[in-house]
RNA sequence: UUCGAGUUU
């Protein structure tokens, strides 16, 4: 029994999934327990494996094997479930997390954020961003990052500048993702100039990466700036970046 | 001391 709960803990963390869930499905049956951090860990390997389904029967044998979920399950399956297009089951299980009193965390809002975000619904995801606020909860980089690179993507330029304005304001640090998001933001808006200026204080910081040379280069080759996509190219090389 | 969330193509 314990070698049962060690060889699932181990095949759910290293891809041996279908493995993993027939075993966890064998014990909740014969009225084992399993460790929450387990379940946790396999209803995530499943959703990443696109397997939602299977995720969700972990969920529901959790009471079997004397697991009730945490903050971490109702966020980890929100995920899931956003992730295969689920939207509606996602904001359900929300609704159901608070009900039994599950108090929702930055990571919970942040995955509800942005799945909303990518389903193009982001007057929700704002919504929701204010309801966090109201509960007490502080967004962190992750948080902003998704809600920018959100509206954004819905041509909501100004309103991205304004959560990043007030990322700062709250004393949210911005990191490399954050400045990526508005580099690319900025590249797709007609911005370009804009982009340039702030990836040149990135370079200056030595905060660019792979990533932000990526989306200048591509930036300018959509703009046509094909000498200056080409300087940037070399710089990438000379860097030791490979473009794409 | 890594059970969960964000970036380009």
């Amino acid at each position: 029994m314990v070698a049962r709960k060690v060889l699932l803990s181990s095949l759910a963390s290293t891809g041996y999934i279908d493995e993993a869930y027939c075993l966890f499905e064998e014990m909740a049956e014969k009225g084992w327990k399993s460790n929450l951090k387990t379940c946790n860990i396999l209803i995530n390997a499943l959703g990443k494996a696109g397997k939602s389904k299977l995720a969700w029967q972990v969920f529901l044998f959790m009471e079997d094997v004397g697991s009730n979920p945490n903050v971490v399950t109702y966020a980890t399956l929100i995920d899931v479930l956003f992730k295969v297009g689920n939207v509606d089951e996602a904001l359900q299980l929300f609704e159901q997390m608070k009900e039994k009193g599950c108090e929702p965390d930055v990571v919970t809002y942040t995955t509800l954020i942005d799945g909303l975000c990518k389903v193009g619904q982001v007057d929700e995801a704002e919504k929701l961003f204010s309801q966090m606020i109201d509960a007490g909860v502080s967004g962190n980089a992750i948080t902003y990052t998704s809600l920018i690179r959100g509206l954004g993507k819905c041509g909501e330029v100004d309103r991205a500048g304004k959560v990043f304005q007030a990322m700062l304001a709250a004393g949210c640090k911005p990191d490399v993702v954050t400045f990526n998001v508005l580099l690319d933001v900025l590249c797709k808006s007609d911005r370009l100039n804009e982009a340039l200026k702030l990836f040149s204080d990135m370079k200056k910081k030595g905060t660019a990466d792979l990533v932000s040379y990526n989306t200048v280069l591509m930036g300018l080759h959509r703009a046509r700036r094909v000498r200056e996509a080409y300087k940037i190219s070399e710089e990438m090389t000379r860097k030791g970046f490979v473009p794409d």
